[in-house]
DNA sequence: CCGAGATGGTTGACACATCATCTTTGTCGA
DNA sequence: TCGACAAAGATGATGTGTCAACCATCTCGG
């Protein structure tokens, strides 16, 4: 904290790099997603998290921890899903505070059509062009950061 | 695309990891910079691109050009900033659909408060832990992936 | 058993992004 | 020069994220 807070030319442009590829990354998988399957990309997320567990049934709770998300986020973006029929809210009988919310048939359709050209635009974009090596490293150091940004995000 | 067009587990485990990382990153900056400097990312995204020209003053379209952002969304964002006295639009005399934005003294100090503080932050969370050839791995890997994502997002 | 505080979830106000559409103005070829 | 088309920007509707406040329920120490 001493030395100056400026980073240098190097980190400079790899900084602008990085958050270049994001924007454009994310535009780009989440333009295709919606358009091809109706879904976005946070839907997808909701939907495999869902996929995640044995009996697609999860405690709202629960799933805004795995997801990081605000609790707010999710309550209502549950809601919006929940009137597409993509999900469905169900009563907790053990915490009458809480709820569960569980994948229903349309759902569970709806994330098998869309999984499949999700992955292969993620492998054209991104993976198609690097090295195992790279991707290793790249695994590496998502790693690290991961672990300076500390548990609480 | 005759091949399975699923992700191993290595791709797998380096995508979450790296739209985790995104997901924090994103989340801790923008907060940090919200809560000690009153600017959200987008705002500081305006004001950098704004100091980037000599005079401070640049026309609606190429800040658009140079944010990659939709008009609407510059629009709209720029009127919010005017509101808060951080930028001023002036007209454009050489074509009359056209119009300036330029830096205010406001928006100028707060550029200047809050620089140091975000590119400290910066440093802190994402370079601090990395080698410097890890940085530069990472620039490869981002380059690459800007060119399979083309000239167009 | 009770009351203070923690927890689960919803809601309202507001910031922000996107899409479609509109107005004004510029451009360029017939 | 005029008329079609393109470009610059603003706007309204809608979907989404955040923050703060709220209600209901649970938990736990006294």
């Amino acid at each position: 904290m001493t030395a100056s807070p400026w980073l240098d030319d190097e980190q400079q442009q790899t900084w602008r790099a990085w958050l270049d590829v994001n924007a454009r990354l994310f535009a780009r998988i989440s333009r295709e997603l919606q358009a091809t399957d109706g879904l976005s990309l946070q839907d997808y997320d909701v939907l495999v998290a869902l996929t995640d567990v044995p009996d697609g049934s999860v405690r709202m709770r629960d799933l805004g921890v795995k997801l990081q998300w605000e609790k707010s986020r999710l309550s209502k973006h549950l809601t919006r899903m929940a009137a597409r029929g993509l999900v469905a809210r169900r009563e907790c009988y053990d915490d009458r505070r809480g709820s569960f919310v569980e994948l229903t048939e349309e759902g569970l359709a709806a994330i098998r059509a869309a999984a499949p050209g999700h992955a292969a635009l993620v492998r054209e974009v991104f993976f198609d062009g690097l090295s195992g090596e790279q991707v290793r490293e790249l695994g590496r150091i998502c790693a690290t950061v991961l672990e300076r940004l500390g548990d609480e995000g």
